[in-house]
DNA sequence: GTAAGGATTGGC
DNA sequence: CCAATCCTTACT
């Protein structure tokens, strides 16, 4: 049970489009130790833009989000109510700012449990997907899944842009 | 410097 | 319902 791993052209796209093709694509952590352990992604989100007020971004460019306007392809983490490391794939192009969010893979649900499974810390702040040994997404060249589209969870204070159906899931 | 709040979770 | 727990951002 191997694949490809996701390319530059994969992730210098569209986060709307990202979003929905990560789903059914695996993510790859390598340990400490040198075991694996490969997670199906199954739930996504897409953060587009300083426009995008349920963006870290709108805020502009900070040392947090500073990674979000680099090309597609690295890694975002932060933590959020100083408990959970969200994970996040930067998506794009150079200078503008979006990215996808990992809400569910594998058995794990919720974004939250994910980051403790991976055991991502803030050292994976701009790891680059191309080249890692920690963690990486393969595509098993499986057919695309069917999904639907949903509101984005957790981001009520984000107005109109709470509406927009950015959240996708297997299914 | 200080304060407010969060892309969540789990326990009461 | 609400506390945990700490980083980022904004600013009386």
């Amino acid at each position: 049970m191997q694949g490809e791993r996701l390319d530059k052209a994969f992730f210098e796209a569209d986060p709307l489009l990202v979003a929905q093709n990560l789903l059914g694509k695996v993510i790859v952590r390598q340990f400490d130790d040198h075991s694996k352990k490969r997670y199906r992604i199954s739930e996504t989100e897409a953060y587009r833009g300083e426009d995008d007020l349920a963006c870290h971004a709108a805020k502009g460019r900070t040392a947090r989000t500073e990674v979000m306007y680099h090309a597609g392809g690295k890694v975002y983490v932060y933590l959020v109510y100083g408990m959970y490391w969200m994970l996040n794939f930067v998506t794009s192009g150079f200078n503008y700012p979006a990215a996808v969010l990992i809400r569910s893979a594998g058995e794990i649900t919720g974004p939250g449990r994910l980051g403790r499974e991976l055991q991502l810390d803030k050292t994976f702040y701009g790891e680059d997907l191309y080249d890692s040994l920690r963690i990486w997404v393969e595509d098993e060249g499986r057919e695309a899944p069917v999904f639907i589209a949903t509101p984005r969870i957790g981001i009520d204070y984000a107005g109109e842009w709470a509406k927009k159906e950015w959240r996708f899931v297997l299914g």
